[in-house]
Order: structure tokens, then C-alpha cells, then sequence
DNA sequence: GAGTGGTCTAGACCACTAG
DNA sequence: TAGTGGTCTAGACCACTCT
């Protein structure tokens, strides 16, 4: 007799189904924050599936900060749901801002296509002169402004990126809807920096030399070649780029 | 008949010991960058394991970027070794280092037992007066100093944290060492800031006004009870924080 | 000692990629 | 069609935690 709560002709997998069912339950409140789940064995039983395929249900949630196992005790759910950040997680800024529940705004300051100059051709491995998207925006959340977006996009990787409201849309939605292939990896690279007369009054700097975090970004498709590189300058005073970890 | 290259006596799992295998294979470039590896059933033949067995050691390499894999094509050695940085991974700066084979010094500045003010007490959430080791150290790379370091540490959470000789220990592994408990979890905030001048020496910034990247750091250990807290100035120019994520 | 998660096995079938 | 990785099973034994 199968269970009603797993779908075996679903193209979903098994430990998915388990995993969105746990995951709903913690979302939902019906298992208590820091309570224990029921044993890996339990679990097996009630779902109607192996230990195996359990485990990998749980691994999914542990890696998402839902659980957390301890040999010999049991498996918790955790008190606090670790949150991701762009430092941990190839998401975009407005994703990582929904996650987050942030209420945000996009402004396009800038959008035109460019051609490469050495810099970019060098960042995006492509000809001089090949044609780029240029897009800058300013995300601000409850008014205030937040983020100051730079994106310089390949538009031969990434075809048609030029059709899009970017208001609407963000960046990394775009070029997934663009090219067939999947983003597959990116770079970012932490520094602080001071940005120019202009950049500061759109951030609304008092102060020309307040420091400002610059995040460096590249973005890579599945045949390892770069799509797109970018620069975000972050009020941190606005909008905390933090990192939630943990060892081992 | 069991195969030389596994010890099934060994406290080191079997997995671990094929991941080892495979990691050294590949770090001494016998398996080229951009080769596929044998197949997972060879694999387990090879090693007299099973396929689930070899499959969790190919993961883990997967996870540290030494390998990708690739449904019906077969599994590769990455061409590029992705680097974890500290800002995916909870380790040290010294940890982080050593991976990246950079050669450092750590010259302790200031290392004093004072009782937790306010504000300490606060972000460790102990009793204010409670005794805190204080550590300030200076990481320098090629004798150019690279990062600094102000620790803060809770000593009635680590006790005997006070003994350890800095200049040859990182924090973390003393703060292993000191508690049964191992480290659980951190939280690093990453933004952008101005010295003060004594730190601007230490750093040998020609300007008091280089911004400079500040990396906040709570420290946190199984019971959920910060145990450290600490501020790290990092320039950039001599000591890059990157993140190399993937998508989804 | 009983119960938990951690490791490992041997086998099955499926989905994807290539020649 | 053959070979690859992806999923899943059913069972075994071990290491750890608590009572």
C-alpha cells in the first residue's frame, strides 16, 4: 500500500516531495522551532520510502539551514532559519532581497549598447568592439537608496538581454530567460572603495569619502565563458551583505 | 581479496580515503584538468567499494570544486580549482590562507585580559565585567601587512584561552582546543570604514582615508552562546575576499 | 540497553548523452 | 545502443547519546 503523501509518478523526486512536505511543516509551525523531527527510521516508515532516500530529504533541508542533525540525539529543527546572503549563494541582489522579505524599488539609470573597450573585452574574454549591454540601477528600499548596479552584459552570450524592462525584471531572471544555458557560476570580490561625485549623489552620500562596499562580480554560463561582470556599491548602513556559516 | 589502497581498519572512513586518493591524483596533476575520471561503477570496482560509497567521495570533491559532474557525459576534473574563501566557508583567515598555500606571519600587538563593557557584554551576551581575552593581532604577507585583527573572547566560554602563544596558533583552532564543543556557527557583516590612525600605521595606509573593507564577526558554539566576536580591516590590495558560488 | 544518526553494501531501474 | 550519472531500495553494522 502506498503512501498518499509521495507521488511515485510524479517527476518529482521522492526525497523532494519529502523535503517540501518537512520543509511546509516547519514553515507552517507544525513542528516547533528546536523541537526534534521524528528518527531517520520514523520518517522511512511513514513516508513509505527507504532510510536512504529520507537522509537525502534531510541533507536538502540541513544544507538550507531548516535542520540540523546531531548524532546519537536526533535531528532539530533549527531555531533560527539561517539565512543566505550573496556572499554565500550565486543569487542575485533582488533575489536575495525577496528572500528577505525586502521591499525594494529598481530605478534604471543607464541603459545603452556599447562597444567592448579593453577592460571589458579583457573581464568578459570577448573582441574589442563586440556590442555589450550597459545597465546601471539603483535599488532602493522604503525610498532610500541601497544598491548602485553597473552590469556590462555580452549581448552575443547572452542574446536579446537588450529586450527587457528592467524595472520589472531583474538581471539574472533576464539572462536565464535569454540563453538556453543555465548561469553556472560566478566570482565576487569584497573591497571598499570611495565612488564619484556622481555615484555619491545617487546613493545620497553626505560625504564624498564616506567608504562604500564594492562587491566585483562575474557571472560564468555552463561552457565557462564569462556573460556578464558587474559592479555593486553597497550603503551598508541600507543593506547588509552578511554571510551565515557553518563549520565543517 | 581487498584492495591495498582502502583500510577498512582505518578510523578514516572509506569515502574520505577515496576522496584523498582522488584529490592527490588530481593535485599532482596524474589525472589532467578538464579529464574524466573513471565512472562511478569503475571507481568502485577499483576501490573494492560500492557505487554509493565512491558516489559520497565524488560529492565531496564535487563540493570542494575539484570535480563537476555531468549526467550521461561522466564526471571531470574542474580546470579552474575553485577557491573558498571566508566568505563561504566559516574558517579563519589563517585557515583560509594556508589553503590558498599564502605564506604569512601573525605578529600579536596586543594581548590583555579585560572585563567586558557594554558593549561586548551585549554582542556575547554575558555579564558586563566579565572577563574577555582581547587580541589584536597583524597578518603580513610577504612582510606587507595584510589584514588586522581585534578578537574578543568570551573567557568563561573558552576557558584557558588566555595560554595559547598567538604568533604560532590561530584563534580558531585554540578556541578548539579550549572548549569541547566545537565551533558551530558564525555570522560575518561585511562593509566598508576608515582606521584609526594607530591602525592606519599598522596597516601602512598612506591615507587615514583609504576606505577599508571591515569584516564583523560573531563566533557562535553548540549551546547557540556567542563565543567570540571580532573585527578584521582587510586591504584588499594585498589580501582579495572573494566567494566563487555556484547556481542552485 | 535502547534509540539515534553515520557508514556501507549489492542490487535495481531510470534519464541523459553520445556514436 | 551502450555507457554515464541520478534515484531508490532493503538490509547490515557501527558510533554516539541518554537513561
Amino acid at each position: 500500500m502506498d503512501n498518499p503523501l509521495i507521488d511515485h509518478e510524479s517527476s518529482v523526486t521522492v526525497y523532494d516531495q519529502i523535503a517540501n512536505y518537512l520543509r511546509n511543516e516547519i514553515n507552517e509551525g507544525k513542528i516547533e522551532k528546536g523541537a526534534r523531527i521524528p528518527s531517520e527510521t520514523e520518517l522511512a516508515d511513514f513516508f513509505g520510502a527507504s532510510r536512504g532516500t529520507v537522509r537525502k530529504a534531510i541533507s536538502l533541508l540541513v544544507e538550507e539551514g531548516y535542520l540540523k542533525k546531531s548524532h546519537g540525539k536526533g535531528t532539530f529543527v533549527n531555531v533560527e532559519k539561517i539565512s543566505y546572503s550573496i556572499a554565500q549563494e550565486l543569487i542575485s541582489y533582488a533575489e536575495s532581497m525577496k528572500k528577505q522579505n525586502i521591499n525594494f524599488k529598481t530605478t534604471v539609470i543607464e541603459k545603452e549598447i556599447v562597444s567592448a573597450d579593453k577592460e571589458i573585452s579583457e573581464a568578459l574574454n570577448i573582441d574589442q568592439g563586440s556590442q555589450i549591454l550597459f545597465l546601471k540601477r539603483l535599488r532602493t528600499i522604503e525610498d532610500e537608496p541601497a544598491i548602485l548596479l553597473k552590469n556590462w552584459v555580452s549581448i552575443d552570450r547572452c542574446p536579446g538581454i537588450e529586450n527587457f524592462d528592467y524595472e520589472e525584471i531583474g538581471l539574472f531572471e533576464a539572462m536565464e530567460t535569454s540563453i538556453a544555458d543555465k548561469i553556472n557560476y560566478g566570482i565576487r570580490n569584497f573591497s571598499a572603495t570611495n565612488v564619484d561625485k556622481v555615484d555619491a549623489e545617487l546613493l545620497q552620500l553626505d560625504d564624498l569619502r564616506e567608504p562604500i562596499l564594492e562587491i566585483e562580480q562575474f557571472t560564468f554560463n555552463n561552457a565557462d565563458k564569462p556573460i556578464e561582470c558587474s559592479i555593486a556599491y553597497s550603503r551598508t548602513d541600507k543593506y547588509q551583505v552578511s554571510s551565515v556559516l557553518t563549520r565543517e
